[in-house]
DNA sequence: TTGTGACTGCGAGTCCGTG
DNA sequence: ACACGGACTCGCAGTCACA
């Protein structure tokens, strides 16, 4: 599988156990509404700042996103 | 320590376990020689796709570069 | 609440060199 | 073998309106 594919159902997995819709969970990374959707569409290929902001609003490890 | 400087150091020290120069390293991984040397000196923000052909090329999983 | 097309600015990524 | 610079292209970062 893809890398933005794992990526992509972490996120949506992750965030979903928060209880967070794709906006409030924007919010805590502090990133725009439709980018976390282009995410979990895999229609992006992020930075690993990025990777870091998400993984920080998780509270997860970057390896629980990507590996 | 800042996300840039992890994947720095881990890079580093994994690419010299290997024996490897920075240029037979971006051989390796599919990259250009002086983007390795950016990547070891913090100077870029790379991409996941980037990450994960480092990852690749050095065998090791993600999150041993990030984490 | 989420998906999607479109947009601009800037940085990712490559290639040429030099010391 | 590596750091560092200039110049270039292309794609990401970040946002908006609308369905």
């Amino acid at each position: 599988m893809d890398i933005r594919a794992r990526l992509a159902k972490n996120l949506r997995r992750l965030r979903q156990a928060k209880g967070w819709s794709q906006e409030e969970f924007a919010f805590e990374a502090g990133l725009h509404r439709t980018y976390v959707s282009d995410l979990e569409r895999e229609a992006r290929n992020p930075s690993i700042s990025i990777i870091d902001k998400l993984a920080g609003a998780l509270g997860v490890k970057i390896g629980e996103l990507l590996d």
